[in-house]
DNA sequence: TGCATAAAGTATCGAGGCGAAACCAATTTG
DNA sequence: CAAATTGGTTTCGCCTCGATACTTTATGCA
């Protein structure tokens, strides 16, 4: 069958790489993975109205604390620009999923909380589906997932660039001024990269760890 | 790199926390981190040129075998619709990285092939560096991270519906006239989502376990 | 054989996401 | 008190992508 004469150069090109031998290559087994996941889970969201960008806003004004539920603290976390937030927000609210109330504290800043309508819809957030895959799981491989999963997005937030999301960050420095914690001081990184909560204050409360603790 | 080397990430982060003692539910952070690792991975893909569709196309392009590698498979494959795979390969093919050769078996469809040109692209591929960073986890984690990201995508795929990518049964769709495999006869699934290739016919090959095997 | 139908690709159109830049208002800093 | 910063919004334009229509070639059915 001749399936593979004259075969493609993609097969030379494999022949001289070292790493090319029977071994699975888990390394670029996982890249591959990651790569088609996102793209999945990024189809997976057009679903109810809306898009990616406004569920992945959605799930973060859902568990980020009040002092993050702003249109900055939105764009930090999804890497964006504060303009096409400003966008996404208002999608979000003329479909009745949030509401925006002007800080008193700083006339600036808008406050943002999910209607009744949005817990609603978060409450059928279509990643959600992942979560119950992944239930299904033993717990140990569940585990070593989250482990290496959030090494793995830690790694790529340092190797993005000196603003690599900084969820957390960006959290202590909003809840800084009613916390009184210093802008200046260094803020432990995001609990969800697997880095511990260094100061135990739970006033610097971030979104990503704010699953754990009561605010 | 990033201070996260050695510590247990998962149950160190929570010491004094009243609501630690509930389970750290893997299963939703998988999720999390599964949904933000491929925003992050979609933005690393906005480089040289390309946008992360166009990297997707011409990343699978390298991988498929030569029955594969025509729009309609990358439009399988990455489930999207021809015509907008349409104009991905057109673009791919104006920047010099593939070329199109119309097939004489079936004058309709068109080969694919990379250029010297997209080898030397693929060689800088963005998402390597998620490949090398896995590269340095311990082999364990990497090997179980392997295993349950594909069952969950396989889990996904199913989930997305009858149509869930079909890559290797679109593969093998492709590849059947010439191998002579009947499309009628269930096919087995694709290599990466973890499931053994069942039958052994090393004609059956399919883009997905093309690495493990001699073509 | 011939006609109908399906399939592979392409071209065109329009909606929508998103970044850039300009802009406004409030706050901080010197 | 002016100057510089910061949070947010608006406008503009590029670009991606799906839908639709169309062309060409294969296949299936009488």
């Amino acid at each position: 069958m001749t399936v593979n004469d004259g075969q493609s150069p993609s097969e030379t090109a494999k022949n001289d790489d070292p790493m090319a031998g029977e071994t699975p290559d888990h390394a670029a087994r996982v890249a591959e993975l990651i790569d088609r996941l996102g793209r999945m889970t990024r189809e997976l969201q057009y679903v109810d109205g809306l898009n990616p960008a406004q569920w992945e806003a959605l799930r973060y004004l859902n568990r980020a604390n009040r002092y993050s539920r702003t249109p900055g603290g939105v764009a930090d976390f999804l890497g964006a620009t504060k303009g096409t937030i400003s966008q996404t927000v208002s999608a979000l609210e003329s479909k009745g999923l949030i509401a925006r109330t002007p800080s008193d504290r700083d006339k600036r800043v808008c406050l943002i909380d999910l209607t009744a309508e949005g817990e609603r819809m978060i409450a059928r957030d279509p990643v959600r589906c992942i979560e119950t895959i992944v239930g299904g799981m033993d717990d140990r491989t569940a585990a070593l997932m989250v482990d290496g999963l959030g090494r793995l997005m830690a790694s790529l937030q340092f190797e993005l660039g000196s603003k690599p999301f900084g969820v957390c960050a960006a959290c202590c420095r909003h809840l800084a001024p009613e916390a009184g914690c210093k802008k200046s001081e260094a803020v432990p990184k995001c609990g969800m990269t697997g880095e511990p909560l260094q100061g135990d204050a739970p006033q610097r409360i971030c979104v990503n760890y704010l699953g754990d603790a009561a605010e």
